[in-house]
RNA sequence: CGGGGAGUAGCGCAGCCUGGUAGCGCAUCUGCUUUGGGAGCAGAGGGUCGCAGGUUCGAAUCCUGUCUCCCCGACCA
């Protein structure tokens, strides 16, 4: 059995954390920027994301949804108005405190003295406050009412540790906002924009998911309520990739959003606020990559077909070309997944066989190289990034006539979607354990030889207060968090591990990013 | 932000201890050969050794400071 020479240099299962950065790197998704916590987003990692602004923006329009956007500086006293909001954030905030430089004397400048902003201005963190007096102008009657917003911006937090994708300090995001009469109105927001979530990522990233509520201890600063969707990653660590708040009326006793109702009185609305980032594509990456590199589910690739000629830079090229040409344009004219398909020829100088691995570390669904012999056949070689090697430890390519590729072309990208889903959901199913009824078979799960399993599901008896510190307590210990409590579970059965008393909600413990 | 590690060519690294102004592999470029799959041979180009000070006749090498990255914690999407 000859050995598979992959493209990467780092397995999985040598070093994850290591495979993540080499995959990040040689996929040319993103890089070091000089600038503590932030990255340059390279064309193929920012094509991904574009992927995900434009598909999931069609989900939030979809919904009643309008984009606005406000500014990326919020002053101090905005931000200061509601108290949990502030604690959360205080401490990982950006501060802008001056409006001019000037020169030390040496060959630096320096922030100008005299040019001190009457108020420090924070450059945001999330946008609930600016958004919130924004909405206080705009809502006056019931009629005014639900006030839905969205805006795509990049947000700022000065974070202590740092990882490509999963945690910088600058990101891009989605942040919804919406304003409502009452309660009802505003949970059945917050529950829809956390089925889009959970919809979108199942759908648009093949990234399996549970949509489920935080418990107490992980609400958004401010928030009554915050649900999440999770996703498990090939490490078996949970990774948060999106989160959804009701806020109540806290945010609108701080920033006065109110409204006359039908009998005249003035009443607060209810608010909530969504968001999803650039986190996603770590989670991309973390779900489909292997040791190859990325595989970006179709739905998502910039380009989902690439044809590679084989020049040889002779007479024959400018034949294969028109050939290749010829297939770029009937591939271009297909439908896959709903949209167009993206096609590039890829005609860059350089031989086929090395622009290959480039576009298989990236992802690329599909490759097809052609040569001049195929040309002349009217065949085509098919690659398909997931199911790259051969029992022969070779690229698996299959010869096909151009014909039947270009007729099966779109239900291949829509087989490679699902696929994709698909082996990531068994992982995920093979990974959720059941039956853990102690704490010491809780530890000893997680213990052995510091690998992670996987994740945990636990019926508890939702402690609250200093209880449910003691839960998190215990759990920090093994390194674990409770994710959250999956939508329309089932009442556990049985006791609670922590507390002895009844379990009344099913929870997810897991290690997490 | 605490503990540990690291920054030398595009990538991966050696050199540092014992100062004498840079080397290897891959990649790149050129030429020849090869040509259905991650080519071979020969030659070449590319580096203010993270940055700033200091010690010294001389610093990648020693000292001080600083920035950035990675790992483990604490904190958080």
């Amino acid at each position: 059995m000859p050995a598979i020479r992959h493209a990467l240099s780092t397995k999985r299962e040598d070093d994850f954390a290591q495979w993540y950065q080499e995959v990040i790197s040689e996929a040319e998704l993103a890089e070091e920027s000089g600038v503590r916590g932030c990255m340059v987003i390279r064309p193929w990692g920012y094509g991904i994301w574009e992927r995900i602004q434009k598909l999931m923006d069609a989900d939030i329009k979809a919904a009643g949804v309008d984009n606005c956007y406000f500014p990326l500086f919020i002053p101090l006293s905005y931000f200061a108005k509601e108290a949990e909001h502030v604690e959360g954030f205080a401490k990982e905030m950006a501060v802008v405190t001056h409006h001019r430089l000037i020169s030390d004397g040496d060959k630096g400048l320096v922030p100008d003295p005299e040019a001190k902003l009457e108020e420090p201005l924070v450059v945001r963190p999330t946008s609930e406050t600016v958004i919130g007096q924004a909405m206080s102008r705009w809502i006056q009657s019931w009629r005014d009412l639900p006030l839905l917003t969205n805006q795509w911006a990049n947000v700022v937090r000065w974070e202590m540790r740092t990882r490509m994708f999963l945690r910088t300090s600058e990101f891009l995001w989605q942040e919804g906002h919406t304003a409502h009469a009452d309660r009802e109105g505003a949970m059945e927001e917050t529950l829809r924009a956390l089925e889009m979530y959970r919809a979108f990522a199942e759908r648009a990233l093949a990234m399996p998911v549970i949509a489920g509520e935080k418990p107490e201890n992980e609400r958004f600063p401010g928030a009554v309520a915050t649900y999440s969707i999770e996703a498990m990653m090939q490490d078996g660590k949970a990774l948060q990739a999106g989160t959804s708040h009701y806020l109540g009326t806290g945010f609108s006793k701080a920033a006065n959003i109110r409204y006359q109702d039908r009998e005249g009185e003035q009443q607060y609305c209810h608010t909530t606020s969504w968001g999803t980032s650039t986190r996603m594509v770590g989670g991309v990456i973390m779900t489909h990559g292997d040791d190859d590199g990325l595989r970006v589910p179709p739905t998502l690739a910039p380009h989902q077909i690439v044809i590679l000629p084989m020049l040889r830079e002779d007479d024959g090229d400018a034949a294969l070309l028109a050939y290749c040409e010829a297939i770029y344009r009937e591939l271009a004219s297909q439908y896959a997944l709903g949209e167009p398909v993206r096609v590039l020829l890829d005609k860059r100088a350089g031989k086929a066989t090395q622009k290959r691995w480039g576009w298989v570390k990236k992802g690329v669904p599909l490759i097809l190289e052609i040569g001049g012999r195929d040309a002349s056949g009217g065949q085509v070689s098919v690659l398909r990034r997931d199911r790259l090697w051969n029992e022969n430890a070779k690229a698996d390519f299959r010869a096909m006539t151009r014909d039947d590729f270009v007729a099966t072309a779109a239900g291949e990208l829509e087989d490679i979607q699902s696929s994709l889903f698909s082996e990531a959901a068994e992982r995920r199913d093979a990974n959720l354990v059941r039956g853990i009824e102690t704490l010491d078979q809780l530890a000893e799960f997680y213990g052995e030889d510091n690998r992670y399993p996987g994740w945990v599901e636990l019926g508890w008896s939702k402690p609250t207060g200093a209880q449910l510190e003691q839960v998190v307590q215990t759990l920090k210990a093994l390194k674990l968090t409770i994710r959250n409590t999956p939508i329309a579970a089932a009442a556990p059965s049985g006791t609670c591990l922590f507390t002895g008393k009844p379990a009344v909600e099913t929870i997810y413990v897991a290690r997490a990013y």
